[in-house]
DNA sequence: TGCTGGTAGTTAAGGGCTTAACTATATAAA
DNA sequence: TTTATATAGTTAAGCCCTTAACTACCAGCA
């Protein structure tokens, strides 16, 4: 492989005007700019990445960050879309994505993940850091690396979705269609932030026709499918007048329509039940599911562009990004 | 950041000597090697890993490529549980996953990728290799770097799914439910290898029963669900005396069933429709999806094995990975 | 004329690690 | 006793690039 001495040499200069030429710093005449680039294309020379990390300390490799607790990251369809979102933008400014899914626990994150942070190779990091047990920023911080948080814990920069307000729309959809026997499928509150600002957002609505959310029956999954099930069958046999039932994301929602079906009951005719996100399957299932759209995608692109700001030396402010309903066919009126 | 150096100084050593007890070489005192790793701890000592790249040659990172062809890569479901099982052996070993996703035309992959490719940033790559516009790993094979293929591009390595017998499982089930007028939702066979060869095992599973799968109602789609309306649009119009559609993949798949049911058919006791990938929703679809098992996760998991004996030095077998059929509530007996 | 300041390019010092080549000692074999 | 060999550690070159500091030149101006 060509070296920058290598294109030196060839084209009658020094290896620092070949650095400053491909690095397009000014006081350069035209004719050195060309003689540079032509023994450039000539010899097919590209710059070893690692020399250059080394010697101006800037990778170009950014980290995104999606912890492990306790289910696989990949299993849940908004890790795609605001990586999506991610890629774009850094696709668009030469940037790389190192992918990282540290395991993380009360003690923090794993050793393989702690080495990546200090080790040198990250100009900058976007984490989904919602995880009350621990911050996966936290090692970030630390080591002064510019880092940009999706979620709730602190951070100089973050993006996050306005949580309570969808989970507010949520219920109040559910409200205004005169729902009041309201069953609740959830997340343990110390397991994830967002999700315990969407019970918040369900608290504050309910209370404004003066439910209490705590009295509501309600019951704890851990985000998947089969856990919407075991949901539903709980809540639906132990207090079979709900007439709806709140889950927090989509899919435990599908598990719990799925299951209604199961025991019998039509949703909407029969029951309404409502989910959070929009995944993409929410407007396939059958009945499509009235749902939260949170813009994953744009988390993903907006957290990534305020990193690239933070990476330029600006100080962008943090956003929250709204929530909008998605009315669908699995919410209907409640029944006389 | 402490160095090799503050490390040697303090262990009162060279630094050669605290490279080597680093990396394990042979050749020293328990003693020296307490010492060392003692001097390491107090300081808190990570080594950086651009250095330890130019200096070896050896980054730790392999590139996973998903490129980026007709659709954004994100939105298939199987790209994640390929990178799952990726990402299960990279963090067992200590290796960092980069994404890429290049643009592929049929000049080749955009300029970002190729220069990513000669950066000698990377150890080793995983691609998704199955579109006929261009090989990804062409680059990568040009530059002698290890690789493994996931699909039909040459490649010293590779996994794959035995797509022609998934192909073939799929019409035979249809056939054994005594479906005769079958309709196929496709893709263009120039656009992905493993749709050619579905199509194959189609032809295969068809002859044996004196069918001419070219004489059989088909139409083509882009592995998308909108796309999958459209082709039963298209076929359950022109052609409403099918009895059973198969789609490619699942997407399309739920897209025909939605659009048949629309449409006023009722899936299955009216039309059958079965998919292919078995990916997640098609179990919970209503009806749950009939359709092929391709090991996604294991695809991937096999791919990163192998690449790892090969940065090993070994020379593993390629391997084709069977088929499952799942049959589900999506297919049933042709009525009388 | 002498000075300032902008333009054009060079020299050379790192950046932090690996590793080939070497030295030095202890042990075993001849 | 000498020689070969395994063990234990060191020295220093090299990986390829960036960049601070410097030289050299020229135009403009008091």
């Amino acid at each position: 492989m060509p070296t920058l001495e290598d294109v030196a040499r060839r084209a009658g200069v020094s290896t620092a005007t070949v650095s400053k030429v491909l690095s397009n710093t000014p006081y350069f005449t035209e004719e050195t700019r060309q003689k540079v680039m032509l023994a450039v294309r000539e010899l097919g020379y590209v710059p070893n990445l690692a020399a250059r990390a080394l010697s101006s300390g800037r990778t170009h490799i950014i980290a995104v960050v999606f912890p492990y607790v306790f289910e696989a990251i990949f299993s849940d369809p908004l890790t795609m879309r605001i990586l999506q979102g991610i890629e774009a933008e850094c696709s668009q400014r030469g940037y790389n994505m190192l992918l990282s899914t540290p395991r993380l626990t009360v003690d923090g994150a794993d050793d393989n993940y702690l080495q990546l942070v200090q080790s040198g190779y990250l100009d900058g990091v976007i984490a989904l850091d919602s995880y009350p047990v621990a911050s996966a920023l936290q090692p970030v911080h630390d080591k002064k690396i510019p880092a940009v948080a999706i979620g709730y814990h602190h951070s100089d920069y973050y993006v996050r979705s306005t949580d309570q307000a969808g989970g507010c729309q949520l219920m109040q959809h559910v409200l205004d269609l005169g729902h009041r026997h309201i069953g609740i499928i959830g997340i343990p509150d110390d397991m994830h932030f967002s999700a315990s600002r969407r019970m918040a957002g369900l608290r504050e609505a309910a209370s404004t026709v003066g439910l209490e959310l705590d009295t509501l029956p309600h019951t704890y999954g851990d985000w998947s499918m089969p856990s919407g099930v075991t949901g539903a069958i709980h809540l639906l046999t132990k207090y079979p007048n709900l007439t709806a039932l709140i889950c927090l994301n989509d899919r435990m929602a599908m598990g719990a329509i799925q299951q209604a079906h199961a025991m019998g009951r039509h949703v909407p005719d029969n029951l309404t039940v409502v989910g959070y996100d929009d995944i993409p399957t929410a407007a396939l299932f059958a009945p499509p599911l009235t749902t939260i759209d949170q813009r994953a995608p744009e988390l993903g692109q907006l957290a990534a562009r305020m990193l690239f700001g933070v990476l330029n030396g600006d100080h962008p402010e943090s956003i929250e990004l709204p929530t909008y309903l998605i009315p669908r066919q699995s919410s209907a009126r409640v029944p006389d």
